[in-house]
Formats: structure tokens, sequence, C-alpha cells
DNA sequence: GTCAAGGATTGATAAATGTCAATCAAGGAA
DNA sequence: TTCCTTGATTGACATTTATCAATCCTTGAC
């Protein structure tokens, strides 16, 4: 791949600051595939031959075992996604699937290895890109262990409003059914979810979101920064 | 504190490829101090001040929430905690307070930052200690969200046998509610649990264990590597 | 030893959540 | 357009888990 072939590479966090010269070279062995909805990109146990950068589209990150599957996050672009399988050479903890059709980049892992050694800038953002990463899984256990499925989701919508501006009416990034399932709910609970929700001034038409009184709704979803503010 | 005092913190593999210079300099501005039982040695929403080096006793690290509180990890010597907020210079996740007297070696966060940017031996094992504590989360999670709570002691049993050497019978390492809050669960839920389990083979004494049949109880825990493996 | 305190267990009951089945609604293909 | 597929919703019911209260048991102080 040519490495200026993809200016928002560049400007992520992680390659920012990388010496030129070596982010060059981490290109050179990089290709750009287009994949169409529904594949299989990466499977659980699979060694983590490449670290992966979504540019268009939508991935899902999700877990199975014995039989049953959940949702453990969505991606959206530009992101980099199992940074930390890539880092331990160990297998892959999730599986990936696209949800739309997308364009991704896969970087072989031993090439970002090297990378790390080599560049101390690299280094110091993957190390704030993984402890950022770790503290985003501790918040999601918080937000799991400490409430109940209709606080998830009132605090779910909150931070979703959040992330289209404030505004008080938005569309949901996905169906029902995945956001159940992220949710650690079954689609059945969410859809009572939301009815019970209406009390509290929600009103949804299909996959949009119309949250009439914010302050209400925060009296009950009790947000707090310590889980809900997925930034810091 | 002196930079010899305690060669088991130079062993650790955090610290175990340092520079000789850089770690003297580390040391030089912690100190250890002895703690009794019970005792708050982190509060959520704190600045990161320190990282944390246990090195005698066990400290428990939980979260809260309106009211609520939860048990996410406990950890045991010789380990560091809270690396992740250390690293960020952000406010700590989780609370930290004392199960039994404790040891524990304080280290400036700034330092500890200054040492990653200086030494890149030192960048390395923070970022193999970071993804490790990120896949050990996301392993945690996967526990949660794909297991019932008979599930989880299932399994959680299997892993503390395996920590024991494989022994047929160990102690559990701390009381039973917060082992019940550690899996998620009411003392009461986990004390039934124990009784399903009988028809695995799982007998209870107090605080001991024993598995009278390792292979049954795996048929209806079937562990996984990727969930249950905490080391990789 | 006795006693007090806290954890563990048990029983009864309630609440939360999941399952199954049926129906409804929306969107894409022809 | 019409049909068909898939997701969403609803109702009835089962299961899981929590709550509350009582009792039991262990352990440590005296």
């Amino acid at each position: 791949m040519r490495p200026d072939d993809f200016p928002e590479i560049r400007a992520l966090p992680l390659f920012r600051d990388m010496e030129e010269e070596r982010f060059h070279a981490l290109m050179r062995g990089a290709y750009v595939q287009n994949f169409p909805p529904q594949v299989d990109l990466i499977r659980e146990g699979e060694p983590s031959d490449f670290l992966h950068v979504l540019l268009d589209g939508l991935v899902e990150l999700f877990a199975t075992w014995n039989g049953r599957e959940t949702l453990l996050a969505t991606t959206r672009p530009v992101t980099t996604f199992i940074l930390a399988a890539t880092i331990r050479d160990a297998p892959y903890l999730m599986a990936a699937r696209t949800m739309t059709r997308a364009r991704i980049v896969l970087i072989p892992s031993e090439d970002v290895r090297a990378a790390f050694d080599a560049d101390p800038a690299f280094a110091r953002a993957i190390v704030a890109d993984l402890a950022q990463g770790y503290r985003s899984v501790v918040k999601n256990t918080k937000d799991m262990k400490l409430r109940s499925s209709l606080e998830r989701l009132a605090n779910y919508l909150l931070r979703e409003q959040r992330r289209a501006g404030g505004a008080p009416a938005f569309d949901l990034p996905f169906d029902k059914r995945r956001l159940a399932s992220l949710l650690g709910m079954t689609p059945e609970n969410l859809s009572r979810a939301f009815k019970s929700l209406q009390a509290y001034g929600v009103a949804t038409d299909g996959g949009r979101v119309a949250i009439g009184d914010q302050a209400d709704l925060e009296r009950f979803a009790k947000p707090n920064p310590l889980i809900d503010d997925r930034t810091t």
C-alpha cells in the first residue's frame, strides 16, 4: 500500500506522532481490503496476524461460548481494533464481523511490534490507546455489574444523545437486536425497557429516539463520569 | 526508599528489564507503607498520584454506584495495581481497600511516566502489562455476559483449583460474601449455587472446597481458555 | 469457658429477566 | 405494486436472581 494513500490513518492518535520513515515502512507492508456486509473478519482464538484499521463502514466485535453469542462493542471509522492481541501476540479474544460494506487496512502484527520497539513516539501512542481501552472495558464492567438492564439502557441513551451533540432526538447506530445484546439483555426485554422509559419522557419511532426531558431521564439514570464518560 | 530494599519489586516483570539507574531513580522517590486491615487506600474519582505495588497482604478493588458496591478484583503479592490510571494520568476508576494487614510501595505516578518516556525496556513492560490487564478484563466481561451465575461459580472453582496446583481440595482466598460480589451475585444466591454444584461433585466445608470429579464438573462448566485462562 | 458479632445458610416471597409463540411492521426484490 | 424476509413487539409463562427475615455457625474478646 502507498503510504500517503490514506491521510486519515496518519491522522489517527496512534500513528500521528510516528517518525515519517517508520510510518512509511509500516504502510508498505499493509494493504486495504473491501468487504461486503456480514463477513467474518476475525474468529475467536485465531492468532492475531493483523492489526485492523477501519476506514469506512461499521464492524461489530462479539464473543461466543457454549452456543451463545454476545456483542461486546462496535467500531466506527476511523479506529483500530484488537490492538491488545497484536501487542501480546496472543489469540483474538473477540470475533469481528462487518455490519455494512467496509474498507479496512490490515497491518501485519509483526510490523506493528517492530515499529513499537523502534519508535518511542509510537510506543507512547500504543500505551495511551491500550490504557484508554482498558479503562473503557472497566467502565463497561461497572455498568454491567452495578446497574439493572433498565438503568443501562437509560444511561446508554444519554451517552448516545451526548455523542449526537446533545440534540433531543437521534438515531440508534444499529438495530435493536444488536443493542439488546450489547446491553446484555434479550430483544424482548429491551422492547419492554423502552416502554418503561416512556415514563421518563423517552419516545421511540423505529430506530429514532427522542428524549423529551433530559433532566428527568438523568434523575432516573444517574449517569456517572466514572462509568459513562467513555473518552477519558 | 533504598532501591535494593525489596528485590521482589525488581523481580516483577514490570521492572525486571529496566536500566539499573532508572530503577534506582524510580525507587528513590517511592516509599513503603504498612496498613492495617479494612483501610481505604484509594477512592474512585481521585487523581492517580501513585502507582501501588502490593508486597504483602491482600487488597480488594471495588466500585460503587448509587449506593451499590461490587468487587471487581483482588490482588495478591507481588502485583502492581491501577497502572492504567497512572499512565493516562486520569482519575481512579476503582477504589482499593486492604483486606488484611498489607505492605505497599507507593511510586509517584509522575516518576512512572517519566521513566516510561526515558526507558524503552520499561515502556515495553508497561505495554505488556496493560495489554494483559486489558485482555483479562475482556475475559471477565465474556464470563459475565455469556454465563449464568452457576456457570460462573463452576468455572471460578476450576480456575482456583488450577491455581492451587490442580489439587482436588483448596481454600477459597476470601470469604463467600466477597466471592459472591466478585461473581456478580448475592451471598444467598452463592450459597444456593454451591448446593446446586453438589450434583457435580463439589463439596464445601466452610472456606474449603473439594472437587470430587473434575471431569464431571468440567462437563457442566465447559471452561474455555479464551475466558478462563487468565495468564495469556 | 461464655458471650457477642458477623458471616453463612435456609425458607418464603418478590422482582427481574429470559423463553416461546404469535403477530405486526418495515424495507427490499422482483 | 406485491410478496417475502427480517426485525420488532406483545402476551403468557418459566427461570433466574434478589430481597427479607430468621436461624445457625464460627470465631474472637474477655
